[in-house]
DNA sequence: GTAACGTCAAATGTATCCATTTGCAAGGGA
DNA sequence: TCCCTTGCAAATGGATACATTTGACGTTAC
């Protein structure tokens, strides 16, 4: 997303570019709540530097969409209502399965070997954090071949905003009982291994709705209190 | 897009954000072309600025989707190859009828009446820009009933983005020739004003993808010299 | 003649200091 | 008691000055 460097790890990158690395790994992992204000001054005493590289920082945390800045006022994590929530799954629906059409032809035989791999370990584990990294890991591996940058950083940006209350979600709503996930993740590995996109586009569509429209029956997750 | 302000006037805004409205009037009206440098002292000049907002001003533009920033090499006005066009307009294909679906129940019978009104007006000029002014304005006025955020963002910049090149087609290839978009144009007022979304939708995304795959026909469009 | 190295200039990145804005709280008046 | 006004403190916005990086040009050695 952002020039150059991965976002894990970037020793020497620019000060900036390794702050907000910093700062996106804080929001994704849930140690930075949706809504929490992010004070410059603070940011730049914990990592050693001025606020002119926080600023920075920040606005391209805004570029991902995962921070919001107001003039002479101030920066805080994203928050989104439940509506702006159903309308970030929406444009999923209508864009992931374009991505992974652009994808599929490109995908080799032994990233759809790991897709199965993946799908059998999210059902053994019970470890919420494990299964969400797993997900996250098994979708884009199946965009992986995929080379577009903008519509891969669209749909990025919304994993990321939606993440903290998809994380609620599953821990709230889900414990136990995602057994239909399970079920169209091995329906999208079938269409994927027998190359028929057309399948696998319908299947993913699918897939994203049927977590909206749960979603959408669960407001608690929205006025769920952060921390 | 950018907080409150809006982008046409900003008299007493915050100067970065006055700087970055300057600078998108430049890119889009064509004054600034894709792939130009932007120097950072250069600007920080023209407006009797530090280079502190310039660079909070180019970050605004990078979430924009109109500028590219490099560590330590500087800023480009935003080119796309004929690949990245050409996606760009699949997304939208798949966006802006989602989109025209939100906004449709709730435009007002005189939004509709000036929708007529705008086809007309489109149908009436020969000048480029006055075209191009005017196709926007229709179709964002068909968008307004939505109170999407996220979506209506990434659809504006979808348009920023390939405007530059939007015009060159049109000043080269579609001169005089633009009969079908015409007829989708009342197509498209007709589907409005009886309210069915589902006859705009189909519309809306022919008419975007018959766009694209003329473009696609047009490599000349991308190797333009722009000056 | 070519390739590699070193130096230098131009542009970006960062720190420090000062200006401006905002929001809150205390005080006074109706 | 409520509301408006005023003033102060905290946080953000911006300017100047300095550090660092990059790329290009010229030199030198092979």
């Amino acid at each position: 997303m952002t020039p150059v460097t991965t976002s894990t790890d970037t020793p020497n990158a620019v000060l900036s570019i390794r702050i907000a690395d910093a700062l996106r790994v804080a929001i994704l992992s849930g140690e930075l709540s949706p809504g929490e204000r992010i004070r410059q001054e603070e940011i730049a005493e914990q990592y050693g530097a001025s606020r002119i590289p926080v600023r920075e920082a920040l606005r391209i945390l805004v570029t991902d969409g995962l921070v919001n800045m107001v003039s002479n006022s101030g920066a805080w994590v994203s928050s989104l209502t439940q509506e702006e929530c159903s309308e970030h799954y929406q444009i999923r629906e209508r864009l992931e399965p374009l991505l992974l059409r652009y994808s599929l032809p490109h995908l080799a035989p032994a990233s759809r070997e790991r897709l199965r791999a993946l799908a059998e370990e999210m059902k053994a584990t019970k470890d919420i954090e494990v299964f969400m990294r797993l997900d996250r890991e098994f979708h884009w591996l199946s965009y992986s071949g995929a080379s577009t940058n903008t519509l891969s950083d669209i749909i990025e940006r919304l994993w990321n905003t939606t993440q903290p209350y998809r994380r609620v979600f599953t821990r709230m709503v889900r414990v136990g009982g995602i057994d239909a996930t399970h079920l169209e993740h091995e329906l999208l590995v079938d269409a994927i291994s027998r190359g028929d996109s057309e399948d696998a586009e319908r299947i993913l569509l699918g897939h994203i709705r049927r977590t909206r429209i749960e979603l959408d029956r669960h407001p608690e997750v929205f006025t769920h209190d952060f921390d």
